[in-house]
DNA sequence: AATTGAAATGTTATATTGTAACATTTGATA
DNA sequence: TATCAAATGTTACAATATAACATTTCAATT
């Protein structure tokens, strides 16, 4: 018995306006309660951080900040810390790109399937391989601190769709 | 019932220098045996990324080459790209570094455990990591092609000698 | 409303990691 | 020893990320 992993690679028909709403309401809440201020470049951001699921790199959200005005790295790098301490995105190490988290403010340790190509990002807080990481990690003597699981495959998606690659 | 993990982080005592030629040992076995020449500068490279059980960046190498003369990036950058695709070494993404392959030659994914006080990084190729992972990934509908599994948290030999962090 | 001070952002410059493109050298094979 | 593909040299640059300091903003207090 497991959790349903049916909608962990939402079909692409999917109402994503809704995930990004859902995502900027979590986060007002979130910062709410830990008197952190969603200041505007924050919530920019986060926002496209969380257009579509598939990790977004900082030049890219430079890029489209850049639209409505002068940005500078910076900029960009700050929110992003900011968003990260808070636990409100990930970053993909492999693709130097960063990802919203699905379950903000649950301590967890996030695993990731990245279609290698539609490049479809999903999170998921699976207890089987959190386990099997600690069991393993304790009988090396090791002990977890935190976690990089970034794997690399083909979602249903495009499997079902015959794309190669 | 598992393997012995006794060893996965080796003590500081240990005779390195015998890993470090096992490891050229293997590889100029490897490359003959795929018809691939094992130059100079690709000896040097596997060479220095085996220095310690810790993960090299790629300027630090260069920086080592230097020492003996002119050497740019793209020459480290080559010869590090032909250890990864014979399977040599390993790229840590987390670290933008590279580590020496424990197991070249075997077909494997490797799981990376590794210290944030020394540095010193574990792979292993542990089987039930491996279940957990692909029997998630089915369940999802995802097929797996690569993983990057880098666990950070802290080493037995740290964890006995006390210290922080 | 004005003051104030810490947090946030702006700005400039630069560090770090990695690659493109083309020239030259090397080395196994004919 | 001639040849050609593979390997390396060389220059320039792309992509990602941060340091350091100036300025602005905003919420709490006067």
């Amino acid at each position: 018995m497991h959790l349903s992993y049916s909608s962990v690679f939402p079909d692409s028909e999917h109402d994503h306006q809704h995930c990004v709403s859902r995502a900027l309401a979590e986060a007002e809440q979130i910062c709410h309660d830990q008197g952190q201020r969603f200041t505007t470049i924050r919530r920019k951001v986060l926002k496209l951080v969380w257009q579509q699921h598939k990790p977004i790199g900082a030049y890219q959200i430079l890029e489209e900040l850049q639209q409505e005005g002068r940005t500078a790295p910076p900029t960009v790098y700050r929110a992003l810390d900011f968003l990260l301490k808070l636990g409100l995105i990930h970053r993909i190490a492999s693709l130097n790109a960063f990802v919203g988290c699905i379950r903000p403010g649950a301590a967890h340790e996030g695993y990731f399937f990245i279609c290698s190509s539609c490049k479809a990002c999903a999170e998921l807080n699976a207890a089987a391989i959190s386990r099997e990481i600690h069991q393993t990690a304790h009988n090396c003597g090791f002990v977890v601190q935190n976690s990089a699981v970034e794997i690399m495959g083909m979602c249903p998606n495009c499997a079902s769709t015959g794309k190669l690659q």
